[in-house]
DNA sequence: GCAAATATATACAGATCTGTCTATTTTGAA
DNA sequence: TTCAAAATAGACAGATCTGTATATATTTGC
């Protein structure tokens, strides 16, 4: 066994394939009711070059949602790179970014939300996955309302987020994708309102 | 064939254990996850008397939901009709409601939420049933919102609604009870900016 | 061009799923 | 008590699911 015999490469071309596959039935059709064969045959790849990348469809589920997870993060840093770094500006543009990505054709709510109601398990790697990836979410917004002169910079981040995940529930409950539009407002005024409140 | 001869009664003992049994397991751990056997072993009913009862499993699902509507309605009727009536009073006291519920100790997460992540099938009875249930939900906290002294009552009514499901999300998804008390204080800063806004 | 890694097709095991069929037993009301 | 409705047990069909085994083919680096 030579040196250069490394057990599994972490990115190949196959393995792409099959993440990019598999995330997109998962998302459009859910967890459970995707089966393997239909990511298989969608992707036009054999069953054994999916089980030589990933031990499991669990395994497969996780790395869908890491991957998803770093896109979207990359898209928001974009996003929110093209606006002004006032925090106020910043936290209008995640909504701005949030009524975009609802008016996508293929918009159909949260990956991770919908992941975490198949997968009850607190423990299991699809729900800790699930809650990294909301944890991480809530900690950036935390990190912009520090920023802004208010009192609880915490509590306020908190019940922006309240207005972030209940908008990506409006949209995807009744396609409106107004919900982003909504939430700005309100969030605007949550803020206004911690600003004139005394420190 | 007699008069008599009546096709299903609509509530029979063994009809009511079927569909507290299965919501309980489907709010648990799924409703794909959990199979019909999985219920009627957990029940004690043999196959027969739930395909007697139910044409097939999603319509089981959609009497579940739509008995576990009417339990909710029920439950928030008569926690409402504890507090004055003032519009004010009624909408922090549905936050007061969503706070008992998020400390049950089976909480996790809402059953309606769950299934429109699992059924994402526009036409399909499960989504329609979830669907009917949260635009009731919306409907009768716009009509709160028409009781308070504000412009826009509609506005202001699908704000708080995020703010609602934003605190169930939060609450599911890190067990945060507290998320209930967030929100209602967003609620109340919203209502009062509202309030202040010129008509 | 050679050798090792990667991917392929195909079959299959074993489990599980929904829903049906049948024959028997229990229940409940007249 | 009688008789029909309701529930039962259990087998079973047919589909689907995840994951494995095997033997062959293709790609890729040296």
């Amino acid at each position: 066994m030579s040196e250069s015999s490394q057990a599994k490469p972490r990115s190949s071309p196959k393995r792409e394939l099959l993440l990019d596959t598999a995330f997109r039935l998962f998302y459009a059709h859910g967890y459970h009711a995707v089966g393997i064969d239909t990511i298989l045959a969608e992707a036009g790849v054999a069953k054994m070059t999916l089980y030589n990348h990933f031990k499991s469809k669990d395994e497969l589920i996780v790395a869908a949602l890491e991957r998803r997870s770093s896109e979207i993060s990359d898209d928001k840093l974009k996003a929110l790179a093209k606006v002004s770094s006032e925090p106020l500006s910043q936290i209008e543009a995640l909504f701005d970014w949030m009524d975009v990505w609802f008016r996508m054709p293929d918009f159909n709510g949260c990956a991770f939300l919908k992941a975490i109601a198949e997968y009850t398990d607190d423990d299991s790697p699809i729900n800790q996955t699930v809650k990294k990836h909301k944890a991480a979410s809530i900690a950036s917004l935390i990190d912009l309302c520090q920023e802004l002169d208010v009192p609880d910079p915490k509590n306020l981040a908190q019940q922006i987020f309240l207005l972030l995940e209940g908008s990506i529930i409006q949209a995807h409950t009744f396609g409106n994708a107004d919900a982003a539009k909504l939430g700005k407002n309100a969030a605007t005024t949550l803020i206004q309102a911690a600003k004139a409140s005394p420190s």
